[in-house]
DNA sequence: GCTAAAACCTTACGTTGTAAATTTATGTCG
DNA sequence: CGACATAAATTTACAACGTAAGGTTTTAGC
């Protein structure tokens, strides 16, 4: 027989093809590339993804997963990075968030695509979003702030969240537009979430 | 000849045809309807759609227009309806506008999908998804704003969007959620946006 | 009732995702 | 060391897609 493909082959084949799938992606789109592409990209047949991933929404779930988890090791590293208090840190954190976003407008666009098959079957993606959901709520503590932790970041994110995805979808008139909306939600979210005793 | 299409034939028929396509793309997935199906649908033979529309980007974009049209109706019909006073309205609109994504996710998930092709080549497209727009800051006109209207009907377009967009990409735990992350939001912004000596 | 052209339909082509069959390559054993 | 067994890769094949091209039906005007 062939030579037995290790898992460690495996897992190499997969990272060479996402990295296929990703620049290709964002260089014409999720919709134009065909699996034929991808094949041809990384120099194997067009069937030979077919043992690797079970069909092409399970190469396009792979791809978010990573998009999932490149995107918090942004924002992790954003916070290790920062002046050791807590608010410096929620603002390297919300900083870098909105740098991962304009800078691969692409992989952001296709995390938060609404469009998706049910992730449910695959659990790497689950796992990549629920990591990438902590951080945003990790780097809260130690804030004084006034509520459940977990809600205070579904704020933070929302305020995050509704311009990039207004910017995305070609809805605000330009980029500055979109940092100078966030600032001003962000702001606002401040002042409702923060402790009394603060203000 | 055979009876020359009058104008209204025209409008007639694309009226049918969307109206078949909203039903099929909210009931299957927007990527899982073909034009062999939408034709079928009402009854002609698969390529009668194509006198009509030019491609398939022709008929999605009529669909988004006229959900971005709807959209706008249902907006400007709870402005009518409520109390005469820019706050009783502003929250009219603003509930309309959560039920209305809440109601027809499909048409909302079409309208700002961030993967549509440039809708510049689509007159109607624009002038929909302005009025729509346009009929999100109208709405805050009389309230007492300390800034440009244009500003602060984006922070609160993004502060319904945010929430509704992490909802539809199945990142908030549940549908009450939605709710409460966008009164959360909106008082917040309402905070910000007021003038200093009505707070 | 004939004709011309508008509207519609049928056929046909290149591409897509992927199932099935085939070939290739290599570990194991006589 | 040679032959087989079999995992991996490739090739072939197929149904379905969007839609270009060409053929057919229909009816207004003479």
């Amino acid at each position: 027989m062939p030579k037995p493909r290790t898992p460690d082959d495996v897992a190499d084949f997969r990272d060479r093809l996402c990295d296929a799938a990703e620049r290709m992606f964002a260089e014409h789109g999720l919709e134009a590339v065909t699996i034929r592409q991808l094949a041809g990209a990384i120099g194997v047949s067009p069937m030979t993804p077919y043992g690797y991933f079970k069909d092409k929404n399970a190469i396009l779930a792979a791809v978010r997963a990573r998009a999932f988890n490149r995107h918090a090791d942004a924002l992790e590293h954003a916070f290790e990075g920062a002046a050791h208090n807590p608010v410096a840190r929620s603002m390297a954190v919300g900083e870098a968030y909105v740098r991962f976003a304009l800078e691969h407008p692409e992989a952001y666009k296709l995390m938060f695509d609404t469009n998706q098959p049910d992730a449910d079957h695959y659990p790497d993606l689950i796992r990549a979003g629920e990591r990438s959901r902590a951080t945003m709520t990790r780097h809260l503590q130690g804030m004084p702030i006034d509520r459940d932790l977990e809600q205070a970041g579904l704020l933070y994110w929302s305020a995050l969240h509704g311009p990039l995805m207004l910017h995305f979808a070609g809805m605000l008139p330009d980029k500055a537009s979109v940092i100078g909306l966030i600032q001003s939600l962000v702001a606002a979210v401040a002042r409702t979430t923060s402790k009394p005793e603060t203000r």
